[in-house]
DNA sequence: AATGGGTCCAACCGCAACGCA
DNA sequence: TTGCGTTGCGGTTGGACCCAT
């Protein structure tokens, strides 16, 4: 047996709202407020609407100081910052961007930002590749017998971004972890920067033994402290892993510090709602390949590649998506990671025009 | 002028979380 | 603790509009 439905379908209106009925709701909505109680609403004021369905038109379009169309520059990279971040959570996103609502910045993402995205990386990745090409027939032609790559393996074989000469050095067989962990790091720089984000070359990354963070070193409070501030972590009052509040308090916090930390420790709390946006990622030119994405690599682990020893403390697709960052991980590797990132790692953005 | 494809956006749908009795 | 009603959210859809042919 199923729920029951929240009004009688038969009797409810569907579809575009006439002026009379937005000025009825407003109205009313104007003199009473919502009552609490969005289900027995249209009744009271003679709307043959859902309940559901007069929330939405509220929100949406009829609530004071509601902006539509025409996104900034910045709020595009609020929007591209966060969706990267948090994926596709609208609302928490919205909450960033007053006067917009989960819907209007849904539907700006899907026809518009992603689209741009999209372009952008294509045509990055084209040219690359391009070059790439160019330099790989060159090798072959010039040192056929010294290549490390079998001639019938040059299709097979991905654009290699160049690595760090540290990483290259701590990670000398190409598909190593601490390899991509590294290459990880410069992506997810190169992709803010050109989303308009920039970093601080002496950010520093802590590790408090549990879990990686980073903070500017013009922050004085305590690691736990910081890492309640950076990211949202369940308190012992907090029950649900999904916190909306807290995590949108946390990002407010942020922008109020005119900072943004990518941080894999907001993540966890994603899991099994990503599906899409990981399959958007692929689509914006990430399918077997992850140095085809540039910008994106950091988003996936090498067994995404490769199946090799798929832990699941290392799996990277965003049904976990905890160790983009480094997050508690009983293996070697998970240890391994945490000191390359200590070594090497990488630091927060900072939103740009904001208070250093 | 007709039309077919693409784009955009308002609104709907279904599900999960929440709150309360 | 449980069950039910309500709310909030994200994904999807339908149709209006635009533009190229």
């Amino acid at each position: 047996m199923g729920r029951a439905p929240c009004c009688d379908k038969a009797n409810v209106k569907k579809g575009p709202w006439s002026p009379e009925e937005d000025t009825k709701l407003k109205a009313y909505i104007e003199q009473h407020g919502t009552g609490g109680n969005w289900i027995a609403l249209p009744h009271k004021i003679g709307l043959k609407r859902c309940g559901k369905s007069c929330r939405l038109r509220w929100l949406n379009y009829l609530r004071p100081n509601i902006k539509h169309g025409g996104f900034s520059e910045e709020e595009d990279k609020i929007i591209c910052s966060l969706y990267i971040s948090i994926g596709s959570r609208w609302s928490i996103i919205a909450a960033q961007l007053p006067g917009r609502t989960d819907n209007d910045i849904k539907n700006y993402w899907n026809t518009r930002l992603k689209k741009k995205l999209l372009g952008k990386q294509r045509k990055e990745h084209q040219s690359r590749r391009g070059n790439s090409l160019k330099q790989d027939m060159k090798r072959s032609s010039s040192s056929v017998g010294d290549s490390m790559v079998p001639a019938d393996n040059l299709n097979q074989i991905p654009y290699w971004p160049e690595l760090p000469v540290l990483a290259a050095a701590a990670a000398p067989i190409p598909h190593s972890s601490q390899e991509h962990r590294i290459d990880s790091q410069a992506s997810m720089r190169r992709l803010l920067i050109k989303l308009g984000g920039r970093f601080s070359e002496d950010d520093h990354v802590v590790n408090d033994g549990t879990t990686l963070h980073q903070f500017p070193n013009d922050l004085s409070t305590t690691d736990q402290d910081l890492y309640e501030q950076t990211v949202y972590v369940p308190s012992s009052s907090s029950s649900s892993p999904m916190d909306a509040l807290s995590l949108s308090n946390n990002i407010g916090s942020q922008f109020v510090n005119s900072q943004f930390a990518i941080d894999g420790g907001n993540l966890p709390m994603l899991q099994g709602q990503s599906t899409t946006f990981s399959s958007e990622l692929q689509e914006m030119g990430y399918s077997n390949n992850p140095q085809r994405l540039d910008g994106m690599e950091f988003l996936y682990g090498e067994d995404m590649v490769d199946n090799r020893g798929v832990n699941p403390c290392e799996s990277i697709g965003w049904g976990d998506t905890s160790s983009l960052v480094g997050p508690p991980c009983a293996s070697e590797y998970g240890v391994m990671q945490q000191g390359m990132l200590q070594e090497y790692g990488f630091s927060e953005m900072r939103y740009p025009g904001g208070a250093q």
